[in-house]
Formats: C-alpha cells, structure tokens, sequence
DNA sequence: GTCTATATCCCGATAGAC
DNA sequence: GTCTATCGGGATATAGAC
C-alpha cells in the first residue's frame, strides 16, 4: 500500500538499499574495510552518500550488511544438489564440485571473508544470524559421512566439521592465494585447463582420504 | 669499519632498520596496509616517525620491505630438512607437517599474505628477488615425486607446482580462515587437540591421495 | 641521524534546503 | 527521501633545528 498515488520508479527504498549493497560489495571486496571509500561506494550508484548514511548508519553498518548479505548468499546450494538421492561417493563428488565451483564464481564473497579474517571476525560475530549458516552445510555432509560409513566405503572415521574444513582448503585456497601464488611460481590459476586439473584434484584427494584404510600411514612426527 | 670511534648502540642504522620493521609487520599485518597506522609504527619503535620515512620513503616503500622480509624468512626450510635421506613416504610427511608447523606458528606471515591477495599482489609483483622463493620449495618435491613414482610408491602422475599447492592449502586455510570457521562453527581451530587432529589429517589425505591408484574414482560432473 | 612541529590533504559524517 | 555543501578529525609526508 506504501506510495500508491506515484507509480514513477523513483523512490524505491528497496531498490536503493540494493544498489548500495552491490556497489558496497564490491568496493569494499575490492580494497577492504579501511581501504574502501565511501565517497567512491555513493558514485558507483544512482544515488549519493547521504543514502548510504541514511540506511546504514555508518560505514561500519554498511559493511556488516554486505558481509551479512554475502553469506547468506553463499550457504544455500547445498540443500538444492539433492545429494540424498546418490551413493555415498558420487554424494561428496558432486558437493565438492558444486564448492569449487562456487568459491572459483565468487571472487568477491571470498575477498570479503579474507578481509574478514584479517579483522580477527570482529565484524561477523557482531552479527546474530550468522550462526545459522552452518547448518546446511553440516547436516547435509552428516548424512553422507553417516551413509558412507554404513555401506562400508568410507573406511576413515572422520567429523563433519573437519570434512567440511577439507573441503574448504582446497576449494578456497586456489581463490584466496592466486595472485600471489600465480606471482611466485608463474602461473594462471585462473586458466580454464589448470581450472579443470585442479577440480578434479580436489574431489580425488579427499575421496582418496575417506575412502582409504586408517592403518596405512601412520608416522606422526619427524 | 663503520663508526669505529663510537661503540655506543646509539646510531645504528641496521638495529634502527630491524626495529622499525618488526614494528611495521606487527602492524601491517594486523590491520593490513590501509589500516596500518605510520604513527602506530612509530610508536611502537624506538625511533620516531621521521627516520621510516629517512630510511623506506613511503608507507608504500616500508610495506613492501615487511613483505620481502617475510617471504625471504618463510621460504628457507625446505633444504633444512634432509628429506633427501627418507624414503618418499617419510620424506613428504615431513615436509608436510613442517609446513603445516610453520604455518601454525607464523601467523603476521600468512596474514600478510592474505593482505596482500586483497590487493592483487600489486605490491609483491613489484619485488624483484620474489621469483627466487619458488626454487627451494619446487626441488625439493620434484626430488620426492621423481623416487616416489620411481620406487612405485606413488600411484598418482602430480606435478610439483600442484603438489605444493595441495600442501599450501591443507596448511593455509586452517590459519588464514580461523577466525570466520570458528565464529560460524563454534569451534575453536588454536586448540592443541584440534592441531594434532588437523596435522595428522593433512599428511593422511595428501599421502592417501599421491599412493592412490589414478583408476579408482574417476566421476567428473554431475 | 634524530627530534618536534606542522603543512596539506583526504575522508567519514552531518547540516539544512527542497 | 534526496540533494549539495561543508565541517572537523586524523593521516601521510615534510620542514628545519640540532
């Protein structure tokens, strides 16, 4: 019922509040929290920086939401691959795949966790509904890790949670460290070929760990 | 022969150089290049904020100085190690959980990394004795990948730069991503017990994956 | 080589009209 | 709700004495 006499695009809180996000994410993906401008974040929109104090309050406020907004984003496939539906081994194949392919589309989600970590978390444990994004990603990684174990080709006893970390090392790394990796050894991580071998590299290490005998490689230390 | 006349620890133009840039990495790599403070550095010094600028000309040039000084650092343990004496097996577990032990306890180290990632290597791509740090790490596992496939032990064709990043990843993420894992997973990624758990789960996957048979879990996509 | 004081600019935040 | 203009703090960098 809001504004019902102006139908004219203008005025569209909502759209607006969208506008800023976007431009936020990526400013502040691009350069970080205390590199990024605010002056710079209000010419990549249609509006202007008094907006973005208007919605947001601060600069901190506006980048608390861009961080909210990035991970709720980011943790939702894992309940649409139906991975119930496949054996265990094609199960974990399939989410693993599905990650990699997420992290190496999202550059910017995975700039704003690393800037995140450089800040200790400070940010993300202000938020009340980050929490909840564990969820997904567990339960579903609980169920294969339990089916796997019961059908016997799972023959490593292993936590969710550490799956989940393995997971994520060699899904995010690539991402995360390319520029300097690809500086120091003279390489494109970004090629579509290395793409290719590396994906394929991540989802056979880890179902070689899961699926291979505890008792073959034990020496701990040097 | 350098200020033979005065023994006094006044003057010393290295010591006052080696101070300024323990005191920049701290600062650096806790609050990342835009955040770091000049005046924060100086503070933390002896010397006073004119002599960073005497000494590296810009808070650019003193960046890029805590960087070099910070690989140079990190890249020198791999021939430390003898790996050449240890069967294959042996030889990658070790360099494995030294890797996975640097990581742990060099925590400016990695985080200057992850800053600098942020930026896209721009500074680090200015260096020009960086390409030097690829060459220790790279022999060394050509040297363990050639005997381990000579020996038969090693099922799997993996080229060094690949293998290196295997182990990069395993060893990075738990440092780089602690914070943002732990909020979100209500886990603690410092705890001792968790360490072993992790360094044992890091040369188990790895080992799991390099002696694996190529013909065993082949599935590309979903 | 080392200090204090300061110039100069930039950025986050706000005022106030419409 | 949206705009322009601007304040005030703080940061990099420099000046100039000793």
């Amino acid at each position: 019922m809001r504004s019902s006499k102006r139908e004219t695009r203008k005025n569209d809180p909502d759209k607006t509040k969208e506008d800023i996000l976007a431009a936020a994410t990526e400013e502040f993906a691009a350069l970080g929290l205390a590199g990024g401008r605010v002056d710079a974040i209000a010419e990549r929109t249609k509006t202007s920086k008094r907006m973005i104090y208007y919605y947001f309050g601060s600069k901190n406020g506006l980048y608390l939401a861009v961080l909210e907004k990035a991970y709720s984003q980011a943790r939702t496939y894992e309940t649409d691959l139906n991975l119930a539906a496949l054996e265990p081994i094609e199960a974990l194949r399939k989410l693993i795949n599905h990650t990699f392919d997420h992290d190496e589309a999202s550059p910017d989600f995975v700039r704003l966790v690393m800037n995140e970590n450089i800040h200790r978390a400070a940010h993300l444990k202000q938020s009340k509904v980050i929490a909840d994004f564990s969820v997904p990603a567990l339960t579903a990684l609980d169920d294969i890790i339990r089916r796997g174990r019961e059908t016997g080709v799972f023959k490593h006893e292993i936590e969710a949670v550490d799956l989940h970390m393995l997971i994520s090392s060699l899904c995010f790394f690539r991402v995360t460290n390319r520029h300097t990796f690809g500086t120091i050894f003279q390489c494109d991580l970004s090629d579509p070929e290395t793409y290719r071998r590396h994906r394929q590299m991540a989802s056979d290490t880890i179902l070689a760990y899961v699926t291979s005998d505890c008792s073959t490689a034990q020496k701990t230390d040097p």
